[in-house]
DNA sequence: CTTAGGG
DNA sequence: CCCTAAG
């Protein structure tokens, strides 16, 4: 793995300006689709196929994998009677065929980090303390404050302290599935993994995509589904778990993180076409700045008109508006860790990663008076003491989830209470994010993660005043971001629907660009299965994905077939291997001329 | 539910 | 990606 350097941005807060509600909803109309993928979400996410990149290498190296090989096989007609055959046989030597896995690398499962010295790599997402509550934290490391790295230093997001929910989708494989030979032996075995949840060994090498779940082409087993999705999403942990030492309880973290793991990548603003941003929701919570009390009118200008304001008046009182301008909200420090080959473009998505990560949706604002929460909202402004006397030094407002129930810290379920100081001590549970069965959801449990300082007590919490307390407050308020320096395109977003609303609310689903990795395991299926077998292929090769369905695979195969006969320059997005695009011609001309020949000679 | 195609 | 006609 090439060590890369790696840039370190600060943001000593991060300014969202107030916007308009007019202006969010990016995508307003479409209609979600009405089917739900039955196909669940699987955290173990096998990658049967090796990235694009690596296939050169290792197919020059083994002659019985090599696509030639492979295409002589696919392409000269012996295979072609077997178009229908059962799947099993299509496993044989083909999606595994293709170049070995050997430059897998782990993923950085929370929990298991620190606990799996054997693994090879430990790429991925670490996040510390911050989310996983309840299930799994156990096996949070619980090193102080720090970012762990696993080897390389690259692909770790690592989230300090006030953000929560974010993990990486640990996609793992067995190496030995993947074997050369013998790949349905290997698939079972890489099942039996899976199955066992490494029961097998610590030998078992996880790949990981940092992408979302999706890229990769996985050992699709149906067990294997089953077993990994049966556990509701809420399914509670055992609290008493034995100590993560066990390989049992190890299992079963590893399960619950990764179900829990959520791409950091994932955004979730644009959603919903008419609600405000700030209701959107967040893993965590910020304390923002507050800037004027009292400021000329402006269109952010807030009169007494939200909840609070809207209380009548103080009886007896001159009922005198109070004018607030919030001109920007202002979130705790980011850190950014990235690579120098990043591109601009991954430092604005890591950046933007960052603050998505922070500033989820379903938020909703606490008011800070003097440092303390206002919790009665029926009280007036007034009543409060917030007046146009008071100015600016008084009044503080601050993100926070939701449903912030604040409940006694377990500090036997919040990891985070392991390195937190006691400021930081907050609520910080159920924060993690977690797929639901057949969709993207974020759990509607993060809500109520929160970020330190601002939580919901009355610890000094920062606000307005622009001195000592906010910011020792703010600089407890970081996140540390990490950014691969390569596949950002594959981070994805994830659709967010609002815990409130009707899931089926029409919405068109989020663009999700085929990573390399994805490409290269389409195409492996096409080859074996052609081009009018969608589900099939959706089955080989994406079983687990989800978010793919055979008409995307389908689409995204045309598009592929185009993007093959367009000149490079003309392309777009996270360009595809030459080599992928030429055995898609490859397998496009043959499958057509297949299909030539079954419609002229049916028999 | 799948395919196949146009949008 | 979506929408849909067809099978």
């Amino acid at each position: 793995m090439v060590m890369q350097k790696r840039l370190n941005y600060s943001f000593d807060g991060y300014q969202v300006p107030v916007i308009p509600r007019a202006s969010r909803s990016a995508r307003g109309k479409g209609s979600i689709r009405k089917k739900r993928d039955n196909s669940h979400i699987h955290a173990f996410e096998i990658l049967a196929s090796v990235a694009g990149n690596f296939l050169h290498a290792n197919e020059s190296s083994n002659p019985e994998n090599t696509a030639s090989a492979k295409e002589a096989d696919l392409f000269h007609g012996n295979d072609v009677k077997k178009k229908h055959d059962d799947e099993a046989g299509l496993f044989k030597g083909d999606l595994f065929a293709h170049g070995t896995c050997s430059e897998v690398t782990t993923a950085c499962v929370p929990g298991l980090q620190g606990e799996h010295d054997n693994q090879r790599t430990m790429d991925g997402l670490s996040f510390h303390g911050s989310h996983l509550e309840g299930q799994g934290q156990n096996v949070l490391e619980k090193e102080e404050g720090g970012l762990k790295r696993r080897n390389s230093n690259e692909k770790i997001i690592h989230i300090k302290g006030n953000s929560e929910g974010f993990t990486e989708p640990g996609h793992k494989v067995s190496k030995d599935c993947i074997s050369d030979n013998n790949v349905e032996k290997s698939l079972l075995e890489c099942r039996k993994n899976l199955d066992s949840s490494s029961h097998g060994g610590s030998t078992v090498r996880k790949l990981v995509n940092r992408d979302d779940d999706e890229n990769f082409a996985r050992c699709t087993q149906s067990s294997l589904r089953n077993k990994m999705s049966s556990p509701p999403p809420d399914t509670p942990k055992p609290k008493d778990a034995s100590p993560i030492t066990s390989d049992e309880s190890r299992d079963n973290s590893e399960l619950e993180n990764l179900q829990r793991m959520y791409p950091f990548k994932k955004r979730k603003f644009f959603n919903q076409t008419s609600s405000s941003t700030s209701d959107r929701g967040s893993h965590c919570q910020g304390v923002f700045d507050f800037s004027d009390t009292k400021v000329n009118s402006t269109i952010h200008a807030i009169e007494e008109s939200s909840s609070i304001a809207d209380q009548q008046v103080h009886p007896g009182s001159k009922s005198c508006n109070v004018k607030l301008s919030i001109k920007s909200f202002k979130v705790p420090e980011l850190f950014i860790d990235i690579p120098e080959t990043a591109t601009i473009g991954s430092l604005k998505r890591t950046v933007m990663e960052a603050v998505t990560a922070i500033l989820g949706d379903e938020l909703h604002v606490g008011i800070l008076l003097q440092g303390k929460k206002v919790r009665d909202d029926n009280k007036t402004l007034i009543q409060t003491g917030i007046c146009q006397d008071d100015k600016r030094h008084r009044l503080g407002f601050m993100l926070e989830p939701r449903h912030s129930r604040i409940s006694p810290p377990s500090y036997n379920e919040d990891p985070c209470y392991l390195t937190s100081t006691p400021q930081q001590k907050l609520s910080r549970k159920s924060t993690s994010l977690m797929f639901q069965q057949g969709t993207y959801n974020v759990s509607q449990e993060r809500s109520l993660i929160k970020i330190e300082s601002c939580a919901e007590g009355d610890i000094n919490m920062v606000s307005s005043v622009p001195d000592t307390s906010a910011n020792n407050n703010m600089s407890k308020c970081r996140a540390l971001v990490a950014v691969p320096a390569i596949n950002m395109e594959a981070l994805a977003v994830v659709p967010l629907r609002r815990k409130s609303g009707n899931p089926d609310f029409g919405q068109r689903r989020i663009r999700r660009p085929f990573s390399v990795l994805e490409v290269e395991a389409l195409v492996q299926a096409v080859e074996k299965l052609g081009t009018g077998r969608w589900r099939d292929v959706k089955q080989r090769a994406f079983d687990h994905a989800k978010h793919r369905t055979y008409v995307d695979l389908k689409d995204k195969w045309k598009t592929l077939v185009h993007t093959a006969r367009i000149s490079p320059q003309q392309r777009r997005g996270e360009p595809v291997p030459q080599e992928l695009l030429d055995r898609v011609l490859a397998a496009h001309a043959y499958w057509s001329q297949q299909q030539c020949k079954h419609q002229l000679k049916p028999r």
